[in-house]
DNA sequence: TTGAAAGCGCTAACAG
DNA sequence: CTGTTAGCGCTTTCAA
């Protein structure tokens, strides 16, 4: 239990406190002498500064949060991880939030119980309506993630989710297909994120003068690979056909892939598979999987250098950062 | 900016702070009408606690940390959820650190240039040197994951490593196979985990009357399905043969499978594959995957409760907790 | 049951 | 270049 205060320290070295607070903040006008006397006094106790008493006196907590629904979900995982580089390098601690599936979570981040816990927020929602999000933006500054109809004055970043599914489906219209299925939108409240991919998907295919099934929607009542194998094994049952299958997510495409694995379904012979995301384990999925890939680093970047603006005391309005995005050409779905 | 303060609160409501932080910590003397007038004027204002300050009075911080290499490998994502989760339901929020790969990250965990930060650190450990470990040992309470050799006094909570690697051999023994491969090890600086899950190998194949063929160790220059892939695939080009391979971890497993498949070796009938820590993913891959299931409800629940303890002021010895694991069979390497 | 006042450990004016 | 002195916003004895 070192409870050592720069009190101590001050005491110990003969010197006031505030000359003890200048050395270890690093500020210039301190004499060598006096400095290395002081450091000295530091090392003799173990002192450490205590984080809390300076961000009271501070105001600034020097710690983001990130709220995404699950960080085990792959792309939550990435996203999670490169944001957390990002921010220790910047000189931020991270905070991590799980909303789940709950709606109530989502509000609980931006209403924030407490205030003065963090200096920023990235979120990522998942199921909160838009007018609730405008109803609780609060005091602490918050950059979105992934969400297309932000409400006025609020920072968001995300890839042009519309155009990116267009260039999927396209790349599955060029490989000669023309019945292709959408899987993995949720049966139940449809996410922004789910209709952008879906707008992108059906514009693509009338552009294409290709028909837009209805049959071949397949909602899943889960965000997961399970739902997913069960949507699509279920409509492969049920005797759908089809050649080719875009899948929301990368979690979709692995489902979809199992399923049609197990009804010896040939992929990308009878059916194409494409995902989304990108996530490192699509590259070794058998066959490896062709998927939109995001610029996770581009993104994080651009969510970070927003927040800091906003903590900077940046109160203008909402900016909206399209990052850049590419697709993964893979087997599942490989070039024409 | 809403910047209102406990005193405003007061103010408002025409009584002192002191019941004002009664009525907001919710303790039991207060008359009901004192607190539904504090109340209203608590929303009335817009009053949100502040964290810091109640940090500092306190000496409580209310956050844990989690301490991982890299939340983006599957495991490590599916551990940081279940704890996030646990901590959430017990009233704590959740700092993540990524050590990467670097020894000094791993040391700055256990040092923490700040104290006051958190109440108490989770911490797997993959680099740092167990001399090391027991050096860094600082005021801040720790609990250790999965680490085999823990210096006296620290807490650890891990599965029987060994026991589980025993057992897996044994499985593909059961399966006929006698040229069983390890996969996945540290080329230079064999981490405690590897050694431990090796030893279980060798003992397995000892005990069975196989030979350890030192040929057969494919250890990798990383942690990653990538590094797996091109090591089990310069060994088949180099014309090693082997009837079986047990990697070290998923990850390790999902590039073997990619390797072999390249090749046209078929598993399991020409090669059986088993995984370690049984993530989500391998349900999805093709094949799916048999692999050691850490119980990682349980493993999370012990290092909290362990964790607790010691925030709660026990400074006795070191409690070492196994959690329980179990074989998930799959299609890679099925039953006999 | 409620109030007044003294910290928690640090930073930041403002002097000197 | 260094010291003094208020706070930061909350909790918490100790009285009332």
């Amino acid at each position: 239990m070192a409870r050592v205060r720069l009190q101590d320290v001050a005491e110990h070295a003969g010197v006031s406190m505030k000359t003890v607070s200048n050395v270890v903040n690093d500020y210039p006008h301190v004499s060598p002498a006096t400095r290395s006397q002081v450091l000295a006094s530091i090392e003799a106790l173990g002192y450490r500064p205590n984080a809390t008493a300076r961000r009271l006196a501070t105001g600034r907590t020097g710690t983001l949060a990130l709220a995404v629904s699950d960080v085990s979900l792959p792309y939550f995982a990435e996203l999670a991880s490169t944001i957390s580089r990002l921010a220790t390098s910047r000189g931020y601690r991270l905070l991590l939030e799980q909303t789940g599936e709950s709606v109530e979570a989502e509000r609980a981040v931006l209403l924030g119980g407490e205030s003065g816990l963090v200096d920023g927020i990235i979120f990522q929602p998942s199921h909160i309506a838009l007018d609730d999000l405008a109803r609780y933006t609060t005091a602490t500054p918050v950059v979105l993630l992934g969400e297309g109809d932000a409400p006025e004055g609020v920072d968001t970043v995300m890839i042009d989710n519309t155009a990116a599914a267009r260039e999927v489906t396209e790349h599955l219209l060029r490989l000669g297909r023309r019945r292709v299925a959408f899987v993995g939108h949720e049966a139940h409240g449809l996410s922004a994120t789910s209709r952008q991919r879906l707008n992108g998907f059906e514009t693509a295919l009338r552009e294409a003068g290709a028909r837009v099934d209805p049959a071949l929607l397949l909602a899943t009542d889960a965000i997961s690979a399970e739902a997913a194998e069960r949507a699509v094994g279920a409509a492969l049952d049920g005797g759908l056909r089809f050649d080719a299958a875009f899948c929301r997510d990368d979690l979709a495409a692995l489902g979809a892939l199992s399923a049609l694995r197990r009804r010896g379904v040939r992929v990308p012979d009878d059916v194409a598979v494409t995902g989304w995301d990108d996530v490192t384990l699509t590259r070794f999925s058998n066959p490896t999987l062709t998927a939109v890939h995001p610029d996770l680093d581009h993104l994080a970047r651009s969510a970070m250098d927003l927040l800091e603006e906003r903590v900077g005391g940046y109160r203008g309005a909402g900016r909206h950062v399209v990052a850049p995005h590419s697709i993964s050409v893979r087997e599942s779905a490989p070039s024409a």
